[in-house]
DNA sequence: ATTTATGCAAATCATTTGCACATAG
DNA sequence: CTATGTGCAAATGATTTGCATAAAT
């Protein structure tokens, strides 16, 4: 059974407030604000935990590090490959095309993730 | 410029002749028994030069070590959860999303990948 | 001759684990 | 009470780096 520890809250709401994807170090800085003594540990085992049990969402990245996404819904991310910035993606999710694989191939699909790569407005700009 | 050492030309062989998407370490033990002197650093080197020139691929995954793929072309992938194993998706690339995504955002998309997740063949019989 | 590549050992860096102690239920 | 969570330090494991030597052009 899960716990409502002061940690678990802390991260959870510091998480809410991010308007971006954080990484486990932003948070660690947010969250020490709050509450100094906290261990690095703690916020990565309870990530984890927030994560797997759908209370939070997880972004699906390459060769990144660990980033979480308050929105639990599914939708895309674009990561501008010049400043590595992460965004949501407001386009619908591609219907059937799980089950296009899963006749294709036979595999039971449960899901698909879109990344897409470029440049974002701001390095646009400066370039 | 980039110049031919026997090594390089060993990984690339050896990429080649997986039918799978390899990690470094499958590469490197497969090497060994060619080329047992080989580093395990010059290994890494070449293959991420080898990528970065289009000379093979790198397969876009989430939290997981580095895999390389002998196709170049533009393909999707699946992993099973259960076994992690990888296969390429032979379903047509999605048109015109990319640009759905920059007409929405302004960002310039270059690229978009999808990694399709579920159970495969072999893990759905054992279950 | 000069530049690029290799191999080794050591460094990095994110993430995980073991363990003693604290705390929620 | 007793199961779960926390904090610390240490371990892990993939990838990278510094550097002296070797090989390619």
């Amino acid at each position: 059974m899960q716990r409502k520890t002061i940690q678990r809250q802390i991260i959870l709401d510091t998480l809410k407030n991010f308007s971006t994807h954080p990484t486990v170090d932003e948070l660690y800085l947010e969250i020490q604000k709050i509450h100094p003594a906290i261990s690095k540990t703690t916020i990565y085992r309870n990530l984890r935990q927030l994560a797997q049990g759908g209370e939070i969402g997880q972004v699906a990245l390459t060769n990144d590090v660990e980033r979480y996404d308050k929105r639990t819904e599914h939708h895309y991310h674009f990561q501008c490959k010049e400043c590595k910035a992460l965004f949501d993606v407001d386009v619908a999710s591609i219907q059937g095309i799980n089950e296009k694989v899963e006749e294709k191939h036979g595999f039971q699909v449960d899901e698909h993730n879109i990344l897409f790569k470029g440049i974002c407005l701001r390095c646009k700009k400066n370039q």
